[in-house]
RNA sequence: GCCAAGGUGGCAGAGUCUGGUCAGACGCAGCGGCCUGCAGAGCCGCCCGACGCCGGUUCAAAUCCGGCCCUUGGCUCCA
């Protein structure tokens, strides 16, 4: 069974096709802020695509930009202490994107390459373009001319005559045609622009961030050529997947096509994926409207394994719902996979090994699983649909620990494979927390509490027992009373 | 205004390319039962006639065609 993607350029489901390295890039994010769950849904999903294309025994080579020259960055210097430069806020924020990701599990990317670092880059590709004819200058600025490239507006079905002015009234004025865009600014960042994404007064000194120098005068890299240049840079003319937010759609990646296109003579990019919005409460999670939620405080509240859930929860096309009753969804779909994992976990090392017992259904529900798995990963990245067939693993895995023992260590231990292997590795859950020396402590403390409520239970005393059990609730552990005893576990 | 993605049960979410096997699966919420001192977890069962609207094509339409309405996104930085 092969891979099948939906391709933005053609607009069709297409069979993914790939010699044994598959380039991978991701158009990541400008560090001018903390990251917020709509960018991570994008991170969650190119990693899965990662992940299942390393199932698949593809070796990805994957690579996230960073933004760290933007006029919304240089709009923050000053805002604190230390904030300098330009290059000081992004170093900021460039870190706090870096741990955020590192908290929800993914898997690194080859490289993280940065504007500041591939400046040569960008003026090499501005030149060729210049000298290919699809660019021209004007005081100092470069542009693209839109209709130099024939096939502009083909990814996003635009039609240049129909595109209005893009940039500000002296950028516009110094362009061709309205759609043309900057592949080099002369100069630094305008004061009116510095001051349009100000948060704070920055009185006389209003900040021009850094310029460079290249064959057009001091200035600064367009918005979109980065991309091209670092694609380029790191994983040849041609890339096998680009994945981006749907927003970027336009202008952002059809001008990546025009500038990548036009420099090499090359197919820019084989799948194009496009990731839907986070929509909180009906609307797109954005740092401009400030309905975003802060990567590190969802982890804080939720925790890594409730958040990759969550997001596993519907495909990577379509625009996905966040409120409240989501989230509570996400949390008891992670509770019933996790639990049902420890009590295979469990019962496995309870089993005897000499015990020839089997439970078919238990086996069969193992084979659907994966099968379901498969089928759902390699249907354009259906997620529903794969941690679906967990979820239906978990009833067979559930009533087979039920049961009378003996128990078939084979099932268990296929099952505890199945979950692993599909849950943990290509969907980057975390089965089986790691205990550390405070879990461990706390562990034994939760014990101590629970002695006393059997004590209690035992001499019939109920309303006293229950207190006990509620005030463990209350801190976050859940008890559970069992055929086998008293059971707990950290919600 | 132009471009795009959508509108399927209380929520969430497949199916639309390739018309019939379709109105799915998983889950959440809700209801009942088993189990339990109670609760939770787990298991069993139930509910949920939902394909935006109006036409058309067809033996047959969620699926194709036309028109309309609505939502979201893009056209300025945006994952």
């Amino acid at each position: 069974m092969s891979l099948v993607v939906t391709d933005t350029l053609s607009d069709e489901r297409v069979e993914f096709t790939a010699d044994g390295d598959v380039t991978l890039y991701v158009c990541g994010l400008t560090v001018s802020d903390d990251p917020h769950l709509g960018h991570a849904r994008l991170w969650f999903h190119a990693d899965v695509v990662h992940r299942w294309l390393d199932h698949l025994g593809y070796d990805v080579r994957h690579v996230e930009n960073v933004t760290d020259v933007n006029e919304k960055i240089t709009a923050r210097v000053g805002e604190r202490d230390g904030w300098t430069t330009e290059r000081d806020v992004a170093e900021t924020f460039t870190a706090n994107t870096f741990e955020a990701m590192r908290g929800l599990n993914l898997k690194r990317a080859e490289v993280y390459p940065r504007v500041t670092e591939h400046v040569p880059e960008i003026v090499d590709l501005v030149e060729r373009l210049v000298e290919a004819g699809y660019a021209y200058e004007s005081n100092g600025s470069v542009y693209f001319d839109v209709t130099a490239f024939d096939d502009y507006g083909k990814l996003s079905n635009q039609d240049v005559e129909e595109l209005e002015a893009q940039g500000e009234p002296d950028e516009r004025a110094e362009k061709r045609h309205p759609a043309d865009f900057a592949l080099w600014k002369a100069d630094g960042v305008s004061e009116t622009a510095a001051r349009e994404h100000a948060k704070h007064d920055h009185g006389d000194a209003t900040p021009t961030g850094e310029t460079w120098d290249s064959p057009w005068g001091e200035g600064r890299p367009g918005w979109h050529v980065e991309c091209s240049a670092m694609s380029t840079t790191h994983l040849g003319d041609t890339l096998d997947v680009h994945m981006g937010g749907r927003d970027l759609v336009f202008p952002h990646h059809e001008n990546e096509i025009a500038q990548s296109t036009a420099a090499t003579g090359e197919a820019f990019v084989r799948h194009w994926l496009h990731v839907g919005l986070l929509a909180m409460d009906g609307e797109k999670m954005s740092s401009s409207i400030g309905n975003f939620w802060t990567v590190p405080d969802a982890l804080a509240e939720l925790g890594v394994n409730v958040i990759r859930t969550f997001y596993a929860g519907a495909g990577y096309r379509s625009e996905q719902a966040l409120t409240e009753e989501t989230i509570a969804e996400a949390k008891e779909r992670w509770d019933r996979l996790s639990r049902s994992y420890e009590r295979a976990v469990d019962a496995l090392d309870s089993v005897d090994t000499r015990s020839k017992a089997t439970d078919e259904t238990l086996r069969r529900a193992v084979a659907d699983a994966r099968e379901g798995f498969e089928a759902a990963m390699n249907d354009d990245f259906n997620l529903r649909e794969a941690t679906a067939a967990l979820l239906e693993l978990t009833d067979a895995v559930n009533r087979h620990v039920d049961a009378e023992p003996p128990h078939d260590y084979r099932g268990l231990h296929d099952a505890v494979a199945a979950f692993e292997e599909l849950g943990g590795d290509v969907i980057g859950l975390q089965f089986g927390a790691a205990t550390d020396g405070d879990v461990e402590l706390a562990g034994e403390l939760v014990e101590l509490v629970l002695d006393v409520r059997e004590a209690e239970r035992a001499a019939g005393n109920y309303e006293r027992a229950d207190e006990l059990r509620d005030a463990l609730d209350a801190v976050g552990v859940e008890v559970e009373d069992g055929p086998e005893g008293v059971e707990y576990r950290f919600g």
